[in-house]
DNA sequence: GAGGAGAACTCCTCTTTATGAGTTGCGTTG
DNA sequence: CAACGCAACTCATAAAGAGGAGTTCTCCTC
């Protein structure tokens, strides 16, 4: 005895999966629907919210109910991590040249930072572990969100993080009119006498909060991939900590872990 | 003019990041809420829907609505991928005793594999694609689910694909009996002379469909990670590919990138 | 004291009905 | 022929209520 609504969505998600309805196909109605399946409507709108939360398909008030195409991906690699390292020591002009969109490496970079936004706060017990200090240390926070030029929605949530006093020593990072940091963050780090060791990259996945559905413009029935990154200099000391949120259905990342040879 | 059950919504929200609902707490009924909020039981429950699809509650029938409690993580190195080359060397005895869980690494390892299937298939476009062969090459299909010992629900769900006529110089490979591969398919196909070069991980996130939400267990409110694990050879051949489909809510995937020193 | 019946409480599915609001297209009007 | 306006279609929100089913606790019986 399966639920009505389960056997309506059981029904139409196999409908998509056949290719009988293609990405782009409005569905009938939701009168038609309950009258094809001998429903009310709120039974066929119960089904319907299903498949929509597995991001099968789009409700569009006014218009109907659409099968979702699939979003184009923007791949994210950690070849950039060596990349970006590599760039800190080139000659301004040539950095200028490149821009924030690398060609040569096949690597795509955000090339718009929008809202970008700056404080200092007490380090809390989860961040003060994650960089080895005291709880309570003064900490730079930077928040901003990216968006790639093809792209209408913003395509990134970040939130930095940051010992003040491993950074004090080059006082334009204390400035919060300076974001974003020319550069990037490597390179001014790279002002004060750090050089980055090795980048740790914590990946996650779970449904996106509200506000991060609307910061993203994200429909319903997608992910949220939660990426925390370790910066961690040549002594072993973690020196910046971010968390970034990325849309799932638009986000690939590319681990490449070379191995040793025998 | 906000929406009623949104409103609704948005208070309990609030209620529940303010810890004034802490996890494994219940919520007021059904009856109570509408009662409190002025507004039919449906609405309410719209609202209790809401905050089920963002994972904040659990909803169990016949008890009440519940506070989530968050799941502790099981983390997947990068690392794994060298320490599992390194020990496809080492002489037999001693894999047999550090088994599939290994305690030196502080890596986790999944122990109990299940329901392994085994087929040949035509690689279509895609995977023909990936391996860089022929659309129809004869591939080897092997698809399994772990588990942790200590985890009551299943952990992953695995689609491993293999270039047939690359393994097939040893016969045992070709063996639907012979599952899981002993020691692991790096080891296996080291008896073919295959030494790995590189790995390639691509990660997303999405909805689960409702047979991964069935398979692994997942509650309401979960998304998927889904890996696509390629792994390339010192000749640069992709030698295998695994789909891997994990639970966003218990899974942290740790990538450590090293990078050069100046 | 143990066991079982049952009440009381919980959430679940489905129906019917009403109203609202966004979109599209057509036909009238100027 | 263009522009406007309205009708018709779409999905969205909300209500009230009936019957169902899972859980828990109490109280009665033995």
């Amino acid at each position: 005895m399966a639920k009505a609504y389960e056997r309506i969505a059981d029904d139409l998600r196999q409908s998509i999966r056949a290719g009988e309805l293609a990405p782009g196909d409005r569905l009938p109605s939701e009168a038609k629907l309950a009258e094809r399946y001998r429903r009310s409507v709120p039974t066929v709108r119960d089904a319907l919210r299903l498949l929509q939360a597995e991001g099968l398909i789009d409700k569009e008030h006014g218009r109907g109910n659409f099968v979702r195409r699939p979003r184009t991906l923007v791949q994210r690699s950690n070849l950039r991590h060596q990349w970006e390292k590599d760039r800190v020591r080139e000659p301004e002009e040539k950095r200028a040249e490149t821009g924030a969109t690398e060609h040569d490496t096949g690597l795509e970079l955000p090339d718009l930072v929008f809202h970008a936004a700056y404080r200092e706060i007490p380090a809390d017990k989860e961040l003060a572990e994650a960089f080895g200090v005291a709880e309570g240390t003064t900490l730079l926070e930077r928040t901003y969100r990216t968006r790639y030029r093809a792209e209408s929605a913003p395509f990134t949530l970040v939130t930095s993080y940051l010992v003040r006093d491993m950074v004090a020593a080059n006082p334009a990072l204390l400035d919060a009119a300076n974001e974003p940091w020319p550069g990037g963050t490597q390179n001014q780090l790279f002002t004060v006498g750090i050089e980055f060791g090795r980048i740790e990259e914590r990946v996650t996945a779970r449904p996106p909060t509200a506000e991060e559905a609307e910061e993203l413009e994200l429909p319903p029935g997608t992910a949220v991939l939660v990426l925390r990154k370790t910066s961690i200099d040549i002594d072993d000391r973690p020196v910046e900590i971010s968390d970034v949120v990325l849309p799932g259905d638009r986000t690939e990342m590319l681990f490449t872990t070379p191995l040793e040879r025998w």
